[in-house]
DNA sequence: AAAGGGTTTTGCATTTCTGCAAAGGTGGCG
DNA sequence: CGCCACCTTTGCAGAAATGCAAAACCCTTT
């Protein structure tokens, strides 16, 4: 038996097929169903359901998972017993709410590829919440506490949003005193059935009913923003990124939300890991704290 | 990093060579080598010091050691977690004194083989205490506990050694009624500065000062006595193997010994090494009671 | 009903790995 | 001193694994 046929089998099970798993290992789908083939041969056993639509683990596979992934972290920690006591290596896979990825993880990542060049790190944006245990992500900052799922949380850091909007659009319309004033201005928000937490619903918060323009990407809405097409809430910490976008009513219209660092309670134990998400954290923080200094009030 | 690359990595760390290693995992040589130069290029850090005498641990080795073979203990539980409750695969290396090696094991190792078809047992019958921490083999039959180590012994089971002849060289030499009437036979023995063991001094314990015909290998020396060519002390589960062979001076001269298995302290959590142990304990255990049984008195 | 995006599977050219044989070194022994 | 046994390292031919492209399939969508 080959024992790295077990690495394969573990990124199979986790991405449900072939493909999935050649992509995210970065070989080809077929080496992938070769090499799953083989280790079945060795092992006597079939591991998966074979499908058109994907791999399914069969029971002898579900049996031998939980195993799998014990020789994985073993690996790990052999891998951590070598790595100097300094620098950080191998692959990091963040998934994070595109604000967050986009106006704070790039600057804080890129000084952290700098600080460890054999780091590896990659950014996943995406819109909904994360299968961690599927490892779809190593870390993923959410907006919220997950209830389930054999997962450590941690708090990052609290930042604020506000009301804003660039200013040629409040030259161009009539001035916002109140909260009243905002009848009549257009609107920029998010798409109401694309909200996958409750914690992303702004406006609703702010009392405001409708959005002429919406998208279920902050940065888009940000985009928006600032070309003038309206008013929206926005991050206080992406502000700095849009010259001539001013925030409005910030006395009556203030929110504060919390990120969340979410990890996998496997990697508790992995000193890489516990650096990692250290770094991460004090980076999030002081970049926030940066930005938010940064604001004309 | 190849996950196969560890296993590599263990077997020169056991061998202490590539060569070693080589013969061990069933490959070349030269591939051993380029594995572990392989391997470590992807962990950036140099683990062995080569010389031509050798792979010997560097210091980084070292520290990866225990966890490599904390990827081998998670390993073989995964493989456990799928071979059937039924039956028993993979390599199994016995290490024995000789005795017991030519004995006892072929036939208890046969029957276990024959009931376990993919079970791949290798009886390894050498003179000296084996280095079960270099995992020379998986367990060891000893003549006496280890002090040191970690390790975990259990007693097989207890034997007799008694002195014997062949009938021919009974009836052409004087009778023997005591002790006494022992001066001036040809005793056949071990070699004196090879006994490994102070249990393995039988001679000495009846008061034989002199063997005429000596070796390392109790089956050369039961080889001897068959042929005739004097007095020995023998295993009496060996005697039923030899015939013509008669025990002599029963009363006068009886010695017993224990046999004792030793296995790995890690292997202790192993289903699969404890059911082998187990089922290798009982086979020596009704092994010798067969062929004690069958002796003619 | 047909088309499109997703999957697995198969055939083939290419790269990579492996085993063998020879070369080069080093220590032990007569 | 030279020889021998053992080790590693290197060069090369064959075997094995890999990636790519195409085919076959299923589900969803237009």
């Amino acid at each position: 038996m080959d024992w790295d046929d077990l690495r394969i089998f573990l990124a199979v099970a986790r991405a449900d097929s072939l493909s999935g798993a050649g992509r995210r290992l970065g070989i080809d789908a077929s080496t992938v169903g070769r090499r799953v083939a083989r280790l079945e041969g060795a092992l006597g056993a079939k591991l998966f359901v074979k499908t058109p639509q994907g791999y399914g683990l069969a029971p002898e596979g579900e049996r031998l998972l939980p195993h799998a992934e014990a020789v994985e972290a073993a690996m790990g920690s052999a891998q951590e017993a070598l790595s100097g006591p300094g620098d950080l290596t191998g692959q990091l896979r963040i998934g994070a709410p595109d604000g967050c990825a986009n106006y704070l993880l790039p600057q804080v990542c890129a000084r952290l590829s700098e600080a460890h060049p054999r780091l590896e790190i990659q950014i996943v944006a995406l819109p909904r919440v994360f299968n961690l245990s599927k490892r779809e992500a190593d870390m993923a900052v959410a907006v919220s506490q997950p209830q389930a799922g054999r997962l450590v949380v941690q708090r990052l850091t609290d930042y604020q949003l506000h009301l804003a909007a660039h200013e040629d659009y409040l030259r161009a319309h009539p001035p916002i005193r109140g909260r009243a004033d905002l009848r009549g201005h257009r609107m920029i928000g998010y798409i109401a059935d694309m909200i996958f937490d409750r914690e992303l619903d702004y406006l609703a918060e702010t009392g405001v009913e409708w959005a002429a323009l919406t998208s279920n990407s902050v940065s888009v809405q940000m985009q928006a923003i600032r070309m003038g097409a309206g008013l929206g809430i926005v991050h206080d910490f992406a502000i700095p990124f849009c010259p001539g976008v001013r925030r409005v009513l910030t006395d009556e219209i203030s929110l504060r939300r919390s990120f969340w660092l979410i990890r996998h309670a496997d990697d508790r134990r992995s000193q890489r890991m516990n650096r990692l998400a250290e770094a991460l954290a004090q980076g999030i923080r002081a970049e926030v704290a940066r930005l938010q200094a940064r604001l004309i009030p």
